[in-house]
DNA sequence: CTGTAAACCTGACAAAAGTCATTGTTTCAG
DNA sequence: CTGAAACAATGACTTTTGTCAGGTTTACAG
């Protein structure tokens, strides 16, 4: 229980015996664990990291400003997720920010052992590199996403991803619980249009919400229009 | 002269020293050269490969096929790039096409060195990774420009990004020639619309044309198109 | 050369999405 | 408990983008 730090390292990297009981114990030790409120960064776009971030509890927004002065949301981590990998392995500046959407504790890990870590144990190495080979295939296919499919289709996508990846309480509903304008963001679109065609899944019977919870009813018809049919 | 295909390698992975003077041998002298025709598939979406291609000469799109049965262009890649990578890092299938935009001179290296590389050499391995948490960056970069600028923008920036990474020749035309569809494919839009704004920056002289030929006369019109004025 | 297929272009229209303005509804600090 | 701020919703309108249905030009195999 004490070592749940650990847990995040190895399941993200997913890659229980690549790092050696040394390592994995000076990680351990010098983490440090820090507490979040909802809406409050944990870093910013520009800053230069000097460890990761990996979430104990709660769900952390990891978005982009775009030109036009709207946020970008790329990805959301959720407990036993790391951020800020990438920046500390390129050694470059964040190209994202992390803002709590709800209240977070999250635990520090410098990037002394982890970079140490990668240059002296190949195999712990060759699984982060395959973790970000993965990850960057998902890039691709949310770029096909983007470009291709209506606003609908990536709204409808969104909730059954939530769903899916977050999960739903006994009454149906999400377990993460975005603002409108979050959604959007995520979507890449504009509230009011998002909100729109939240109403209009609503009164379709696809989706159902109570307050700012959203709960998905008809997964099938949600998943046939983002199909195309 | 002989050995190019190193130098693939190694300018790809940006590790010289990376991997030892035995795993550079190896490598090259298992590679297979091979000719392709302009329009012909090195491989196709799907197919598991068991090897990289190295480009030696011309120019290859990478593209993935989506529900609506458009190509989106995820890539070009040209002289000195990898393809094919995530696929053997991973060891997934591809999730991308190549074909060949123009006609190509390709190497084709079998996994089998590359694989053995990463997990003996931990040097090796993290240029690998470093440059792969690069093109992660890059590939949010994209997810931005995609959902939230305009097709207009997206075209001008695409301009602007084919003349910076293939160039253009004394008369200012690019050295890539693509169709209008494949242009519109990077960009994610139809082809009509694609024609359209071409000759609207045509008839406003941001951009010239010539058969197929494409050059940027006025840089900086793009560039404030891109940003938003 | 020359016919033909592919690529390019254009107009007319429809659908999708964004913007602006306004009102209703929650939320939560004091 | 209450009032301001944040959030959600909706109408009216514009702009952007896609679709369909023609045309014209271009490339090139035979």
């Amino acid at each position: 229980m004490k070592n749940r730090c650990e847990n995040c390292i190895v399941r993200q990297f997913n890659s229980l015996r690549a790092m050696s009981k040394e390592e994995l114990k000076r990680v351990s030790d010098s983490k440090i664990t820090r507490t979040i409120k909802k809406g409050q960064a944990i870093f910013e776009e520009g800053e230069k990291l000097n460890g990761v971030y990996c979430v104990r509890d709660g769900v952390s927004k990891l978005s982009k400003l775009s030109a036009n002065g709207k946020d970008q949301i790329v990805k959301l981590a959720s407990k036993g997720e790391v951020m800020g990998q990438r920046s500390v392995i390129a050694e470059e500046s964040t190209n994202l920010s992390a803002v709590a959407v709800s209240d977070m504790e999250v635990c520090f890990i410098p990037k002394e052992g982890i970079v140490d870590a990668l240059h002296k144990n190949p195999n712990f190495t060759v699984e982060v590199l395959r973790h970000m080979a993965h990850d960057l295939r998902e890039a691709d296919d949310v770029i096909v996403n983007m470009s291709q499919k209506t606003v609908k289709q990536r709204i409808a996508e969104a909730f059954l991803y939530l769903r899916d990846n977050f999960g739903a309480d006994t009454d149906g509903f999400l377990n993460v619980t975005l603002s409108r304008e979050d959604i959007a963001n995520v979507v890449g679109t504009a509230t009011e249009s998002c909100i729109r065609i939240i109403s209009e899944f609503k009164k379709k019977k696809y989706i159902k919400t109570s307050g700012k919870k959203i709960g998905v009813v008809d997964e099938k018809k949600l998943r046939d229009l983002v199909d195309g049919f």
